[in-house]
DNA sequence: ACATATAATACGCGCTCGCTTATTATTGTC
DNA sequence: GACAATAATAAGCGAGCGCGTATTATATGT
């Protein structure tokens, strides 16, 4: 806010060095408990729905489908994911957390939201508020969401 | 924050979807602009004040310094960067922005922060100033502050 | 003078990822 | 039944990246 043309740093710029912060405190906690990054994020969809095809799961945790499908082998073979054909359409593999699952994913996130909350205590409360209802009302938008709304209003008829 | 067991969602989930889609609206901008993602980085790091070596370039953006003598060299050649010897060391290489680079990144930067400014403008109005707030607070930190910060408050004994 | 350290540079290795293609099995439509 | 579409799967390609190595030039310390 002192000699920066726009009166603050971009976004994206103090965003990117957040994250990598927190990827060098959360990766850690995620070797200690034999999960790989994909692997957790899958468990905490499958956490709370389970899901009827692959491509679903992978569309809804933004991964890629063809390449999910070894973190799914993994899960499945350390007893974390059942997966199984959904037997009205047997080209589709119905997946969802087992309780040993559930139990590790527990345990994980239970050490990776005691790290964040330590790093959100530093915050001030109003701000720690703003910051998590922001980033919560930011994240529970779809992407194409986000991106029409920075275009311009007049650019809508565009379309 | 209904049937979660923490209470919230990770952090480092939330923030990885934000930054996804922030990438989805400014990538773009940058191509426009004839700006790679690094050269913009480099840009905005000469751009708050030249340095002394590529080394100490490459530590304040979090780049590898073996990675960005490509981008240096575009910039360079694109006239938007000085790259000279120090004299008083001639293996150090000394690094400041030119007249034209501060405007490619100005105007650069002006169209990043209008889009970001759009997407801000969805939050309430105590939100916004207390996201800010908290990611310039955490982007400010040096990484192994965070992770320090991250550890328990007796975990400084095994040091 | 010589040993050691430093800065830039080029490049290798292994890994991840976005995207694409091709194949097999299965379902839906005409 | 034929054909198009769909789901999973495997793998290829190119790009990017963390990290490491090696080389050359230069500076510093003994």
């Amino acid at each position: 806010m002192t000699e920066r043309d726009g009166g603050r740093r971009d976004l994206a710029a103090m965003l990117s060095q957040v994250m990598r912060a927190l990827g060098a405190v959360e990766l850690p906690v995620l070797d200690a408990h034999g999960v790989s990054m994909w692997g957790y994020v899958v468990l905490t969809a499958l956490r709370e729905s389970p899901v009827r095809t692959q491509a679903a799961l992978a569309e809804a945790i933004g991964a890629d489908k063809t390449r999910i499908i070894g973190t799914l082998d993994e899960l499945q073979e350390a007893g974390l994911i059942v997966r199984e054909r959904d037997p009205a359409d047997r080209r589709a593999r119905l997946l969802s957390i087992t309780e040993e699952g559930r139990e590790v994913h527990s345990s994980t996130q239970a050490d990776i939201q005691e790290k964040e909350n330590r790093l959100l205590a530093m915050l001030p409360p109003d701000d720690r508020r703003g910051f998590l209802n922001a980033i919560e009302a930011m994240s529970a938008l779809p992407r194409e969401d986000i991106v029409a709304m920075a275009e311009p209003p007049g650019g809508g008829a565009r379309r």
